[in-house]
DNA sequence: TATAATAATAGTGATAGTTACTATTTTCGA
DNA sequence: TCGAAAATAGTAACTATCACTATTATTATA
């Protein structure tokens, strides 16, 4: 993987926000840089930096998020507002090793709840 | 919700697999008893059947995969061969209360695990 | 049982997220 | 500086899923 300043921009975009965006996200935010980023650009960069383990890809429900990779935990993703939170979690990785246990070699663990988050509960009422 | 032969058959196929299969798969395999089901007929039973606790939908990578269990469980998803195994676990549902008593509602847990499976890793060599 | 209201369906088309393709541009080693 | 290799922009294609509509099946009721 060789260098590209469009690629620096998608990784400096995720590793500077708290948000978990989207690719839709960081590429509506990487334009005000590179106004001519291709989304594509953005996807494959995503892909790439997520295959090397330099940003972490969260399956939520409708298309994908990212995080920077900080030390394992979960995430909470409400399904009204679609926002994501962090969960600190540990056993997690005590997990992993059973599996490996089996003969199996597990690269990514993804440990995510979902259901409506304290302030889309309060505004329901 | 009502009485349909469609949504029985879907809820069948769904019971009577260990593959975790996908909405395409069920599709396919519905077809067999009532071929002119539709599509569309299987995503619309597979919702509402996810939706009101019958069977359990997991997000996996390319599409959605489906479990007739729903009793809380991980599951492990080889990135090669696709298969979708589950995996025991407890202390699951202690996380999700360490979320509850933030103000959040927890509707829904996902725990996957993602790698090579001990099969595809020894075809590999 | 007959019938009207309700729910579900098949089939088709639309949508959204993502990937593939190609000609052009950038990077980087020699 | 030059050329191979990699990355890009832009566009088109693909796939999983959902929406729409006319038709059919189910169900409650008289």
């Amino acid at each position: 993987m060789g260098y590209s300043k469009q690629r620096e921009l998608v990784k400096a975009i995720v590793a500077s926000s708290c948000a978990h965006p989207s690719a839709t996200d960081i590429y509506l935010e990487a334009r005000k840089t590179i106004p001519d980023i291709s989304l594509g650009t953005v996807y494959r960069n995503l892909s790439l930096l997520s295959q090397s383990g330099e940003i972490l890809r969260i399956p939520v429900d409708k298309g994908d998020r990212f995080d920077k990779t900080t030390c394992c935990h979960a995430h909470f993703c409400c399904v009204k507002c679609g926002r994501v939170f962090d969960v600190p979690t540990d056993g997690m990785a005590a997990l992993a090793d059973r599996i490996c246990d089996h003969g199996h070699d597990v690269k990514r663990t993804t440990l995510l709840f979902e259901g409506v988050c304290k302030s889309c509960a309060k505004s329901d009422e």
